[in-house]
DNA sequence: CTTATATTTCGACTATTCTAGAAATATGGA
DNA sequence: TCCATATTTCTAGAATAGTCGAAATATAAG
């Protein structure tokens, strides 16, 4: 996994949004055109930030018909997670106690 | 918290480096110029990026002496990752099994 | 006060990303 | 085949981010 692609294609108020939309719809996704109408995004950007969020492995899109369903991909951030922290603390002098690390 | 903020200060090759770096490290943090050698970074450069992970709540600095130490602060990552699946499935039809998610 | 060391800020240049209209492509039905 | 609808690709201008040398600022010790 390449975490800055990941986090790069999260670090951005559309995509996010488009991310935690998909989130929230769950498994069976959305079609391409909904995606637009509800974030008010026209084709052409919706389009542009939909394939960096494929590209990071964030979303899945299959076709339905005429349409395309794009869903997101929810193991994503956990393996992003645990990898932001792996190595914490294996140069510390001192025990490390901080929560969420060791 | 703001995610946007959070994502972007990592989305960059060399923040991340620097925040792992300093999740190694530990709470007992480095002093900016042993960050520049390690990470390879002139001094202009390294302050840009430290700004914009301490903007975001990722790290902290503080001074020792003429030194001034960074140090990581992991909770951060955690309340991160809670964030971006808060709200998932809510909206889903069928009742939602993927992994790290409901 | 003066000097040496550590860090930050300034400034200008380069590179990348975002945006969205318009044209091109794909699919399904009459 | 022809048409309507859905989505993608093309394109170019605007906006934003990154880089780092050099100058400015802060701190400590003699």
């Amino acid at each position: 996994m390449d975490a800055v692609d990941v986090l790069d294609a999260l670090a951005h108020g559309r995509r996010l949004e488009l991310f935690r939309l998909l989130v929230r719809v769950g498994p069976a996704g959305l079609p391409a055109g909904e995606i637009s109408e509800r974030a008010g995004l026209p084709p052409a950007s919706r389009n542009f930030h939909l394939g960096r969020l494929e590209a990071a492995g964030l979303v899945e899109k299959r076709r339905d018909g005429r349409r395309v369903l794009y869903a997101a991909d929810f193991g994503r951030v956990q393996e992003l997670a645990t990898f932001l922290v792996r190595e914490c603390c294996v140069e510390a002098s001192e025990p490390c106690e901080p929560p969420g690390c060791c």
